[in-house]
DNA sequence: CGCCCGCCGATTGCATACACTGGAGCCCGT
DNA sequence: ACGGGCTCCAGTGTATGCAATCGGCGGGCG
């Protein structure tokens, strides 16, 4: 693999796992050094980084880790309920009714006390969304969101009543969708992301680390 | 300015005026030497482009300025409802009501012979609702669409019938906004882009250059 | 005569050296 | 003692050299 890749993988998941948090300041040539890449891959690998609005750059010479607050998710949440009502909608006219009809059913099933078994099915899912809208432009802006909905989840942390709600919202999305309905199909959507910033809020409020 | 700045913008000029057609092959060397900077500055140029989605790699070893058909319009304007409807919703929630009221007056007085003016009004309509919406995420997801969307115009040309009906159409926007309806903003935008995907369209089967 | 293998050139990926700039800290003057 | 300016340096921005790889082309072999 190439190494600006490597050291943007590396970074990538550093950040998303909290490994890295918040406001950490990533110098080149210190980053360069730990990561065993150059400056020149290093510097590819944070600008893109910075493209993703994962690091911010606190003065002119100066790069850090970007901090998420409660205000930020709102507006996340905002861009993924207007992407992802509409993804739906496309999905529900567009897409492969046996395909959503199967996820729905694996949604009906799933145990939701196994966290990972319950995240790799909603990016199944997802992709599954992907798939159905067809459209590069759309997967772009939704791969954008998710790339920050990750840090989110984390802050937010494992929910065992809160996912097995989630497994039930995302059964009717796929219904709909596999039914052919694009209106219930959004609006489960709404109902369901409405539902998860709700929930992250909450838990923030507990416990704002 | 940075060297890699200003050939990224170069760049970005060329590709969105059409001064580099799609299909034009991108070599590191060949342009470092054309815009007079070195590879390693251009090479960032070159990424940045690549992750807005202006160029492409035709194959591992060669990038060129990536096409735009009609079914890539189509896939844009599937995104651009799902963030414009959505934006303009927010912004008769959010915005400032004389900001739009202003705006809508601008709109009604608008000598639409003047096509630079007519873009210039939009652009400033543009702010303002990003301003109203006062949010990166979605302020990000918008200048992407709208990064495109200045290529897509470029092939359209320039229509005094659709330039005035589209005048129409944002100064119903505006009012929606500053009368603080949210689903009149939306469904007048939901409007104004059938109307603009639909003369877009017409003029490429008229003249697909 | 056609196909396959190996060589060569072109081009990218990476590393490193040099240039420049912004800022912190210190010294001097008041 | 405090403020201003200067100096030095840490760190980024850029240029260039080197290495690796891919594709094309020609020659040899079947």
């Amino acid at each position: 693999m190439r190494a600006s890749e490597r050291a943007y993988a590396t970074l990538l998941d550093e950040i998303q796992t909290g490994a890295l948090p918040p406001g950490t300041v990533l110098g080149e040539v210190e980053q360069s050094t730990r990561l065993g890449v150059s400056r020149t891959p290093l510097r590819e690998a944070l600008r893109r980084l910075a493209s993703d609005g994962l690091v911010a750059q606190a003065s002119a010479r100066v790069t850090v880790v970007a901090g998420i607050d409660a205000d930020d998710i709102r507006s996340l949440f905002d861009l993924r309920r207007a992407l992802e009502t509409e993804a739906a909608r496309l999905a529900a006219r567009r897409g492969d009714h046996e395909v959503f009809r199967a996820l729905a059913s694996e949604f009906a099933d799933l145990d939701t006390a196994d966290a990972d078994a319950s995240y790799a099915l909603i990016a199944r899912f997802d992709s599954a969304i992907d798939d159905a809208v067809a459209n590069t432009y759309f997967s772009a802006a939704l791969r954008s969101v998710r790339t920050h909905l990750v840090r989110v989840r984390r802050m937010a942390r494992y929910n065992p009543l809160r996912l097995s709600a989630s497994a039930r919202e995302h059964r009717l999305i796929a219904e709909a969708i596999s039914g052919g309905d694009p209106e219930l199909a959004a609006h489960a959507t709404h109902v369901h992301l409405h539902n998860a910033l709700t929930t992250i809020l909450e838990a923030l409020t507990e416990d704002p680390s």
